[in-house]
DNA sequence: TGAAAATATGAATAATCGTTCATATGTTCA
DNA sequence: TGAACATATGAACGATTATTCATATTTTCA
């Protein structure tokens, strides 16, 4: 059978009223597709690293590279996804840029998912 | 001047002792792959929605794809994702499986979330 | 047993993504 | 001003990913 949106099976008929409830309670589409954009921005290693980076202290993006063994320019684009999402700030001191964690809600997701992975 | 991973810049030389302690905090490798495999299964929309959907009670295959407005196909396959991410559990009823949320972490997880991105 | 139902899965395709390379921008200092 | 430093950025490339389509698997029931 080819099984599609528009046919339901025998269950969905049963179980309509606990789709309607589940519709009900579903967030609004840009929520949704807010949240998705959030935890992407959490979905690479890299990311993740610069995070916990700056979790001590700031840093300038040399420190960053250095520390994480990889180019300035790579980093730099990951910082600017970083900044997009709202998860780093940043100021500027002469000729060098430091970033750091944009709030405390940030290492409470990364909390999550640590303690997640930890079992 | 070509940045790279090898040469530092005066800053990273300065900041060393900054880098060093950031090094110590950084977790295993492993643990962070296992992080960003996490996230990552969250970064979609498709995805989130099935999660919600599961927020109120199990669902059977049928239900979700007649809920979210998507094929059979789609939704099974992406159930496999949540499964391998220990998302969701399942129980098999005659023809039907029924899909349900793995722990109550999962909702703390998206509840970080949509706090982050509603302000 | 055989057909229909519910779900799973493999291959294919289009889209997205992370890094690299080259280069541009902005700042300091001699 | 000009050279060196620190960072940002655009294009390109390979890798990953979400959906679709076709089909396989498993279960029920007549």
């Amino acid at each position: 059978m080819q099984m599609n949106s528009i046919d339901v099976c025998e269950s969905c008929e049963i179980h309509k009223n606990l789709i309607a409830k589940a519709m009900e309670e579903m967030p609004a589409e840009e929520t949704l597709y807010d949240m998705a954009e959030l935890f992407k921005v959490f979905g690479d290693t890299t990311r993740i690293r610069i995070l916990y980076a700056l979790f001590s202290s700031e840093m300038c993006v040399c420190d960053i590279a250095d520390l994480l063994n990889m180019t300035q320019s790579a980093i730099s684009h990951q910082l600017k996804v970083l900044k997009q999402a709202r998860l780093v700030k940043f100021r500027k001191e002469g000729k060098s840029v430091y970033y750091s964690l944009d709030d405390d809600h940030i290492k409470a997701i990364l909390y999550q998912g640590i303690s997640h992975v930890s079992e």
